[in-house]
This record gives C-alpha cells, structure tokens and sequence, in this order.
RNA sequence: GGAGGGGUACCGAAGCGGUCAAACGGGGCAGACUGUAAAUCUGUUGGCGUAGCCUUCGCAGGUUCGAAUCCUGCCCCCUCCA
C-alpha cells in the first residue's frame, strides 16, 4: 500500500510530537518521515501490549490513540498481542516481579483487549500479530543466541532493576529476558517507530540493538509520559483505584473526568483529545489569568474525552445528564426502578434502612443508617432524619442516597 | 538443607494480657462550602431494627476470670547463608 501524505512535513512532525515526552534519537524521525514521503512508503509503527488485565483504562489508550493517529496519517500500524511476553511479565517500572500468567488466561484477556482497542483503530487497516507466532518458534540454541546480545552490566544499570539488585529484591532470570522478547518483535516485524510509555524506553533501546545485528535500520521510539489517574498524583492504574475505564459508561466516564484536579486538564487534553496543542495553551492561559472559568475548560474536556469513545451524540447525552443531576441537583429521568413486593409492607410501611438495602443504595444496614444520620437521604426531595422511620410507600416515589444514587418505587 | 523476619479491618501500618471493633495515614462514603464529582473544612468508615448483642487481628487447638496480644501444632509469604 503507498503512502500518500495528507499533511504537510510539518504538520505531521508537529502532529507526531504531540504528547511525546521522548523521541530517540530524536533526528532519526524527521529522516525516516521524509525518506517515507519520498518513497511513497508508509512507516511501520508498532506497538506491542501484553493483555494482563481484563478491564482498559485511559492510560492503557495512550499508545492506540498514537497509534490511531499515526493510522490517520496513512501509515502502517502494528499491533503485536504480547500472548507470549504476558506469560514472562514485563519487570518495567516494577519494584516486585509480575505474576506470570498462564497462556490461556492471556488468549482470553486479547480478545477483550482488541474488543476495546478497536473501538479506536480500524481494524481493517490494522496489523495485528501475536508475537508467539515467533517467540514459540524459538530453539534454545536461538534464545542463548538472543540472551548473547546482553550483558549484565547493561540490565543492572536500568533504574528498576538497580533499585531492586540495591535493595536485595529478588530478580528472576526470566524478567531479564524480557526486553530481548520484545526487541526480537521489532526485529521480526521491522518496525520503523515503536511506541510506549516512557517506562519502555530501554526494551525499545534493545529493539534497536536487536534490528541493527539483524542488519536493518533500528527503529525510532516515541514515548508518552505516564498518564497520571483521576486523583493527579500517581499514575493510572487500576490497583490504585484511581482509574477512567474505557467499560465505564458515558455518564459516569464524563464524571470522573469532571472530578479531576484542575491542573491535570492540559495533561488530558494533550494526551486523550485532538484539540489543537495551541488552543490548549490559549485555554490554559485564561484559566491561569483568571479570565477563563475552569469549569466550562473541563466540560469541553469531558466532553472531548467521551466524545473519543462513544461519539459526540453520547458525549452531549452526557453533559446533560451532569448539568442537570451533578450541578442543578436534579433528579435524572432513567432513575432505575426498585420494586416492592405486597409481603414486604407493613400496613402499606417500610423500614427505611432496609429499603435503601433492598434498592442497592447502601451496603449494609449500618450504612444507611449512617447514610441518613448525615444526611445523605432524600424521598421525593426531602431528607429524611430518622433512621427507623417506617416509610408509607408511594408508588413511584424517588429516593436518593448521597448525590448521585436513585432509585424510582414501584409497588408490586 | 541451615538461620532469621513476617501474616492485623479496603490498602499501608501501630498495638504485644483487660480501658481493642482495634491508634495513625491513605482510600471510600456523607455533609458544608464552591466553580464540578477541583480545592478546602467537618463527620463517618465490621454486622445486627443498634443505650445491647454477634463476628473479626493467617488456620486449628490450649493457658487464663479475660487473648490481636502468652503456649502448641499447621498453612502461607519474604530475606540471608548454602
């Protein structure tokens, strides 16, 4: 397939660069991106993800989008299914070893992951390969071959592995076979440019070592930063709770990029939306100066953002929903319906608590309790004080726990 | 194989015979405020129709008026030496 330019050079380095905290070597790009267009010749941009979790965050779509915007520009895009470098775990960034999965959980988690991925990237114009086509193909006399290539030295003067090695963690002999697996990849697909989180940097260095004794030109790597989660501190990731999941639903993934600090904005912006880098800057500014009231800067996020995932119709279904139940307090339209059976009534009455348990507002009765005694319930819009009210039932009555939990009574 | 360290509530981490449903921090939840589910402040955070009771500190027993704390056995995790 040739490559025809839709951009301009600059446009596409510009566009490239975007959200890039490190090119490498940086002059390596702009020569392979002109050498494309003069050749007609598209780049062939890989990404490898080793599925390991069954549920994808916005961290985890950093890459794609990359990928889907090196897609756009007319080149080849790879995406390599790490099924066999899942089951050794990348030691990457990592302060313990990763569990080792079995090949059969990682084959089930893939097809969730290019469920979700291809959300994003045409899967028509997409490579897709699983580098146990390859790795499983391996002799032992070929992986000591790989394993040659490295040396001791080399792997202990990467952060993780020192900090590890210093402070007497153990350090398995397969995860230092890690990087050679995922070199080898950007050697059997000949990648031009790979991409991945900074934390990537040095299996894409050895990616390059790899291609170059292969005797082919080595790859460029383009790394984002770590995307940071939803409290703007530590980094997206599901164990620290603080995740945007791509299965969230597009009023609760509008709400959750409403709840992040106002500082994150221009590190979401840049990384998860299109809006030109210079309209950014000018948004920046104004919330800056002042002049600019972060709220509608973080609606326009929101919306951006969920726009991405499930379309603009969504999105504006979204915003809506947030106008109108987040910040007018109002009761939403499609409040679920909690029925109440004939034998649960008392004279027509019903303990609250366990009303608010029935209808999966609160956990347990202790927490409705609680939830009442601060004042966190609402029947038709009116608190309610007293934890051991025994409620009238009225058919199609709604209540409410905390801001944003309801359920619609239905008798019968 | 030998030596040592450890398993406490959602997570991290104190407690080492009673005052422990268990300090403290994080997270969660609620309220106030606000510009949003930002920030900040306050409260709350095992279960039970709850001034009381029940279950919880790796598992199973034991000592004791009384055990997260002491003893015995078992399981699991980690480090060091080989």
């Amino acid at each position: 397939m040739a490559y025809v330019p839709t951009v301009s050079l600059e446009e596409e380095l510009e566009l490239i660069r975007r959200g890039a905290a490190e090119i490498f070597p940086e002059g390596e790009l702009e020569r392979k991106v002109i050498r494309a267009r003069e050749e007609g010749r598209p780049l062939r941009v890989k990404l490898g993800v080793d599925p390991t979790a069954s549920d994808l965050h916005l961290g985890h779509m950093i890459p794609i989008l990359k990928l889907k915007q090196f897609q756009d520009l007319g080149h080849q895009v790879i995406l390599i299914i790490g099924d066999y470098t899942a089951t050794v775990g990348d030691p990457s960034g990592r302060n313990k070893a990763r569990p080792q999965l079995s090949h059969e959980q990682v084959l089930e988690y893939a097809k969730h992951y290019e469920d979700q991925v291809f959300r994003i990237l045409d899967r028509e114009r997409t490579e897709v390969v699983r580098n146990g086509e390859w790795l499983s193909k391996l002799t032992f006399a070929d992986v000591i071959r790989l394993l040659s290539t490295m040396t001791l030295a080399r792997m202990l003067e990467r952060e993780d592995f020192a900090n590890r090695y210093r402070s007497q963690v153990p350090i398995s002999l397969h995860e230092l076979v890690y990087p050679l697996m995922q070199g080898y990849d950007s050697v059997m697909v000949r990648a031009d440019i790979e991409l991945g989180g900074t934390d990537q940097k040095f299996n894409i260095l050895v990616g390059r070592d790899l291609q170059e004794r292969a005797g082919m030109e080595p790859q460029v790597g383009i790394c984002n930063p770590l995307l940071l989660g939803t409290d703007g501190k530590e980094k997206m990731s599901k164990s620290l709770g603080n995740t945007i999941a791509l299965a969230d639903p597009p009023e609760e993934m509008y709400g959750k990029v409403m709840s992040i600090p106002d500082d994150l904005m221009w590190m979401y912006f840049e990384l998860i939306t299109d809006v030109p880098l210079a309209k950014v800057a000018e948004l920046r500014r104004g919330v800056e100066e002042g002049s600019l009231h972060p709220k509608p800067v973080k609606q326009r996020l929101a919306r951006e953002i969920v726009a991405r995932f499930y379309g603009a119709e969504k999105a504006a279904g979204a915003e809506a929903y947030f106008d109108r139940v987040v910040t007018a307090g109002e009761i939403p339209d499609d409040v679920p319906e909690h029925r109440v059976l004939p034998d649960q009534l008392k004279e027509g009455r019903i303990w609250i608590v366990r009303l608010l348990v029935d209808a999966g507002l609160a956990a347990s009765n202790g927490e409705a309790r609680r939830l009442i005694v601060q004042g966190g319930v609402k029947i038709n819009g009116q608190p309610v004080t007293d934890a051991s009210l025994d409620w009238p039932v009225q058919d199609g009555a709604v209540v409410q726990a905390g801001k944003r939990k309801f359920a619609r009574v239905r008798l019968g």
